[in-house]
DNA sequence: TTGCAGCGTGAATCATCGTTCACTCGTTCG
DNA sequence: CGAACGAGTGAACGATGATTCACGCTGCAA
């Protein structure tokens, strides 16, 4: 029974995974999903192309990790922020700033990840993507009505619309891309101040609810 | 000099150019921009796929001429809309709620001309409609700061971020699709009244701002 | 040291589409 | 009524990019 699963083997081969999605998540960051090709990826990772096959069945599965890994860090550090708020309406706030100001931060790789134009295979996964952080701010949105922070809305409409308003405003092409760390900052808080504004926030500001963020 | 261009010939190609787009609205509208293909389209007009190049010169222009004819008829519209409205803030209600509700009625078209994902080459025309949009929201915004019926805020932000909105929270894969009328109309409501209230209207629902729009 | 499991390889293959072109045939003009 | 023009055709071509596979090589096991 020759070759068993020694630690060097294993070791050997999750390093060599990791370094496909890492090497997957720099062309994606640098190039977008455009540039996210098999033989690309396996360069970067310095090996061939029929190697990659050996760690992932499909393009599409690599894609798949790659957007979840993506998804997953920024939920977490999204749902986090919010925990950590003393209030329902800071916590959204702080959803909200702490996902704008960290996808600003790897713009991107973010508009890659859940907003620029791929086939429909890939798409089926950013989907998913998109629909936790709007569920996320849903579930947000909805606490805050419950307890009379927010005037009464249709949740199920705020809080994509919320999201797409973010994507658009912040990280598509129409977007300016701020030039120093200021600007951004300046961006995230107007975002911020938008978003809060139109779920019938009046006084965000005055409050100081727009300058909570949590960065990478 | 035979084959003049006889009232007949002349025609004839101009019916057949607009069959040709015609067959490929029909299709982007049925099956989203990924089901407009040049043998798909040509089939669907009748002609067979060389014959679409004699009044194409590529896919793009295609396109281009199909995302061209759809924006200029939904920017007018909104335009008209906001033209006719008694004041700046009811303008961009008007304005607002005149796009969300012709966007809504043809929904599957709207969004493979706005944001269903597509390559690149393509991607590039639908740009500029958004761009447009965004650019008519702006100056209306603009104008509503100046007058002080907003607050002063990046117009530059919350135009495109409004844009986008509208785009996920109505159109896109995440928003629910409204069964009847009604249902399209309170979507429509809602829509409008995020944007406004986005924008610093705090009352638009009273003042009747939200009611307003002109269907296609 | 030797045998062999299984990783690594990368050229070949397959699939998809846009685009072309040599040819047919209906229409127009003299 | 022909001759010529040019619209119409659709199979073939080309480009791109994912996926496969037969073979070489590495490094465990005995």
């Amino acid at each position: 029974m020759p070759y068993r699963r020694t630690e060097n083997v294993v070791r050997h081969l999750a390093e060599r995974e990791e370094a496909i999605l890492a090497a997957a998540t720099t062309i994606a960051a640098e190039g977008g999903m455009g540039a996210v090709q098999i033989v690309a990826v396996a360069a970067r990772a310095g090996i061939a192309a029929g190697t990659l096959y050996r760690y992932f069945p499909s393009k599409s599965d690599l894609i798949a990790e790659l957007v979840t890994a993506v998804a997953g860090r920024e939920l977490s550090a999204m749902a986090a922020a919010g925990d950590a708020a003393p209030g329902p309406l800071s916590a959204l706030a702080a959803c909200i700033a702490t996902f704008s100001a960290r996808a600003l931060a790897e713009r991107r790789l973010a508009w890659a990840v859940l907003g620029e134009p791929v086939d429909a295979q890939v798409d089926a996964m950013r989907l998913d993507f998109r629909q936790s952080l709007a569920a996320e701010l849903e579930a947000r949105i909805k606490t805050a009505i419950e307890g009379r922070h927010l005037p009464d809305l249709d949740a199920g409409v705020a809080a994509p619309a919320i999201v797409g308003a973010l994507m658009e405003g912040l990280l598509g092409p129409l977007a300016a891309s701020p030039s120093d760390d200021a600007g951004a900052r300046a961006a995230v808080q107007t975002a911020t101040l938008l978003a809060l504004r139109a779920l019938g926030v009046v006084d965000a500001r005055a409050r100081g609810l727009v300058a909570q963020c949590v960065l990478p």
